[in-house]
DNA sequence: TAAAGGATTGAACTCCGATTCATTACTTTA
DNA sequence: TAAAGTAATGAATCGGAGTTCAATCCTTTA
């Protein structure tokens, strides 16, 4: 033999393929996926196109490591912004808060996750991105409920129910008008979803 | 001169062009966007492909009319059903069961039309038929706040967020499992979203 | 019935962007 | 340094779906 991968070679090869994933989530942040083409990918990530194929096996692949890796960031960040002290109302509302708070510094790549419409087999990789959100807000409804804290109610549903707001109440505004919104409009929307989910202790933090 | 219009053919021109927005509709409503191609509307109308641009100058343009119609008729079910007595909290409701009833009766077309991913220029066109159901839910919101029924809040964020809510929570599921919801999860939805706007009044008709 | 003016047809064209692959350029080992 | 094994390149290919248009068919009027 007269060849074999040595760890300077692993590690460049880990090094382009993270730069891959990099340059499509800055594309997705800036653009969305008209912006996410394979040619820009590639360029942004200072390589040539076919090159994206010796590490990702198709477009629809790459972009659902972006949803997967994002998704696991964001989910993480929810439960430890839940966790913790107070009752499950004030931790609701914590994630939410969080939940909030990031997507509006990124705003346009939130969306592009979200809500940005795609081909149906990225679709499909979406909807097991918004599962993952919806999964932590039906725990925290159903701690509250049996807390006694939120009101009886069908927890999956609702929690499909507050991911719609979020994605509509709180994206959906970015191509209507609202280009002021965001943070003021943040306390609507958390408030509005602790009235939904029938916390009995309002207001206050 | 040896040719003009006459009513006949005026007549059966009309006819054409109604053919093509039905087909149109009703492949939306069996396939979605996928199964609404220009071939098939065309097939579906019992026409050839080239005449639908002798009616329609782009796809985008009929699709546009598909949302048009169909937005203006829902949105009149809806005030339909909200007008007439009752407190607000009655009325959203009505409106609110309205919608959910309607939208069951074709689930796919619904969903289609409200959520189903679609290219750009129809996105455009999915806004205004969104902008349009939230108006009215806006509306409702407003006067059930000024009755004293409805928490002080803003309308028109909360009018965004209940059509977050009845896309997700309703029509979000189609993908996911939920093949036997339905018309159970209707009541689910709607006290949620009485909850969310903070109806004082609660449960009952 | 013939000539004129439209309407219809559907195969061919176009555009767009993902994917391929023959060629070239590196890396490693003997 | 040569040979072997990989990786990178990017122009060309491919596929899908909307759109066009020359040829054909209908309607109407004189």
């Amino acid at each position: 033999m007269a060849y074999r991968e040595t760890p300077q070679v692993r590690a460049r090869k880990d090094s382009v393929r993270i730069a891959i994933l990099e340059a499509a989530r800055l594309l997705l942040g800036q653009g969305g996926f008209r912006a996410a083409q394979m040619n820009a990918v590639a360029a942004t990530a200072g390589i040539a196109t076919g090159t994206i194929y010796r590490y990702f096996p198709t477009q629809t692949e790459l972009f659902a490591e972006v949803f997967r890796s994002n998704s696991q960031r964001e989910v993480e960040a929810m439960l430890q912004a839940a966790a913790g002290l107070g009752g499950s109302a004030s931790r609701l509302r914590r994630a939410l808060r969080m939940f909030i708070s990031r997507a509006l510094r990124n705003r346009r790549l939130a969306y592009a996750l979200i809500a940005e419409p795609v081909d149906a087999q990225i679709e499909a990789e979406r909807l097991r991105y918004r599962r993952a959100y919806a999964k932590v807000l039906e725990l925290l409804v159903l701690e509250g409920i049996a807390g006694g804290e939120f009101v009886s109610q069908e927890a999956d549903i609702t929690a499909a129910a507050l991911v719609g707001v979020l994605g509509e109440a709180l994206l959906g505004p970015l191509l209507h008008a609202a280009p002021a919104s965001g943070e003021s409009s943040a306390d609507s929307i958390i408030n509005l979803c602790l009235r939904a989910v029938g916390a009995k202790e309002r207001s206050h933090e």
